[in-house]
DNA sequence: TTGAAAGCGGTACCAC
DNA sequence: GTGGTACCGCTTTCAA
């Protein structure tokens, strides 16, 4: 911790200047271009190897960084991949498949990087996205429609993969079918012998793309049967669940998807608080198998959600980008599967 | 972008060149200076309504966005505002901290961006952020040292914090004193007479920052006691808490601080179908005070941990941007409580 | 009110 | 083997 005498006023120090490649040419006796061969190892010119040394230990001497906005200036391209920041609190699930996917495209010289874009929406997003020039970008969920794309792709992204419930016009496109996770879970239901089904709808913002998808897939798993569908708004918080509990019998629900584990673990806290029996009374089902659903007690059953691998996403960003003309792919990822445990 | 003809291989529609302003200004009819004048509403030189609207639409009609790395360079500095995205689960205090943070900042007019440095290791990742020329580098946890802050700063760095258990020399700190958690822990189980106290220590990679300071926590709290203090490596696996609860007994242990809720909950389960008791055979808290320990049965004890708020970071940050001779300051932030609660 | 031109930091072509 | 230099896209004096 350096002792700075701090006088009144900021500013006193002058912030030495950012040491540039001139300044490593100068202090080594060199030119910028030899400068430029040499830490770039450029093949193509041979550099004697006294001079080599002589700008390797002026570089290091001046604490020299090269600037990576003049490098890819210059170039014309970047190998940056751009992701918003998701501004809700992701899952266990969402974090693992995101640093997966850092670490596999890292694995083919990409540099990602997740833009905080957090109150800037639609349009302004994607025009703040498009400024840093980014050679390919992932947009998880909704919030990028076809003239996004075009922007995108106008300036300069050779690839745009969407992660969502449905494809959008130019982009490549990973399907995150949320409806089948609902499909499987009101089917699930449904094959019990279950007939009054219950939906909770988380009341959280943020999460309408994955949960309205999800309440469609059930909606459409009971479509002409006899059974009925009530959403069940529910915030993420203990009074929530005890106000939807205590007027549980008047609900008269023999079962419930519950959104995910996390809202199925809240709700059936609840219902049991209540005297609410599960699976007798009432059958519960969470999605996203997170470990959390095999603690309790009963066992929670769930819909198991097969995430593509961060491999497999990082090699269809780059091949998208090496082709760029390549019409857009289609993946439908996510298989849904339930898990059948002890609670419906 | 030249149109290369590229033989065979997939690839025909020219991927049209990115406009520049320069094009913008060429369909206008008027010079570079104008439009950039015009786009940036420059407010010391008198622009006419006519040209104004001509530059708007030619640079609507070409979908022009500007270059960021071209504006930054031109400009000398960014408000780039740089953090490494963490590479392991973050548990939800975490996401919502930074979540809240990247308001905060963006509010102040500031980028913020996470950095995937997965893969990269000290220097090198320092050195690919630094190539970045953020005005300012959050850095949570270890894996930064002194001369990493030399480095940052001798980029153009005005701001470097860090966020983790101990201050480093020429950086900010924000003090995140995990120790405090463990110790407050750690009394409190010797305080409601517990003296043969287990620590879980998560096996997972990358939670070293966190669960050693919490474990030297309980350490000092009893230290000078007659307590003895168990070290108790658990994976985030069922399989790994049923093996440490068949060997319970042996352990002879008459409480537990397990890290946090999660692996409190795990351990907890694990003990329970080992038919071992809570509390009244071992007492078991956990840290960080997630909804899911008020939903166990008996109800989890906990360390409330207090994060401090993104705008104080904020500001902490942008005072240190606008006067970065100021002496680094070391802020104790994480006020660490006890909530009693059913199981210990 | 507008335009010409310098220059931010690097890279790569061409000449010596 | 090395150096000179044009240029990437943008901002900002300075002149006109």
């Amino acid at each position: 911790m350096v002792q700075i005498p701090k006088t009144p006023g900021p500013s006193s120090p002058a912030p030495r200047p950012v040491p540039t490649s001139a300044d490593v040419a100068r202090l080594a006796g060199v030119s910028r271009a030899t400068v430029s061969y040499v830490l770039n190892n450029t093949t193509s010119v041979r550099i004697s190897e006294p001079t080599r040394r002589r700008v390797h230990e002026a570089a290091k001497e001046l604490g020299y960084v090269p600037h990576a906005a003049a490098r890819s200036l210059r170039a014309g391209h970047s190998r940056l991949v751009l992701m918003p920041a998701p501004d809700f609190p992701v899952g266990p699930l969402y974090s693992r498949f995101i640093s997966e996917l850092q670490w596999a495209l890292g694995r083919l010289d990409y540099t990602v990087v997740q833009f905080g874009s957090v109150g800037l929406h639609g349009d302004e997003a994607v025009r703040a996205w498009a400024e840093l020039r980014p050679v390919a970008v992932l947009v998880p969920g909704a919030g990028l429609g076809p003239q996004g794309v075009e922007v995108l792709k106008g300036s300069g992204a050779r690839a745009v993969v969407t992660l969502g419930s449905e494809p959008v016009d130019g982009a490549h496109a990973l399907l995150m079918d949320h409806e089948a996770v609902g499909h499987c879970a009101g089917s699930h239901l449904h094959d019990r012998g279950r007939r009054r089904i219950g939906v909770v709808v988380p009341r959280e913002h943020g999460l309408e793309s994955f949960s309205l998808p999800r309440l469609k897939g059930v909606r459409d798993a009971l479509h002409g049967t006899t059974a009925t569908l009530t959403e069940l708004p529910l915030a993420y918080a203990e009074d929530s669940a005890a106000r939807l509990a205590a007027s549980w019998r008047d609900l008269d629900l023999d079962a419930v998807f519950a959104y995910n584990d996390e809202y199925a673990m809240l709700l059936m806290r609840a219902l049991q608080d209540e005297g609410v029996r599960v699976p007798e009374e009432v059958a519960v089902i969470g999605a996203d198998d997170l470990m959390l659903g095999r603690l309790l007690r009963p066992r929670l059953s769930t819909v198991h959600i097969e995430l593509p691998s961060g491999r497999d996403l990082a090699e269809l960003v780059d091949r998208a980008v090496r082709d760029p003309a390549a019409a857009p792919e289609t993946h439908k990822v996510l298989g849904a599967t339930v898990i059948h445990r002890d609670s419906s």
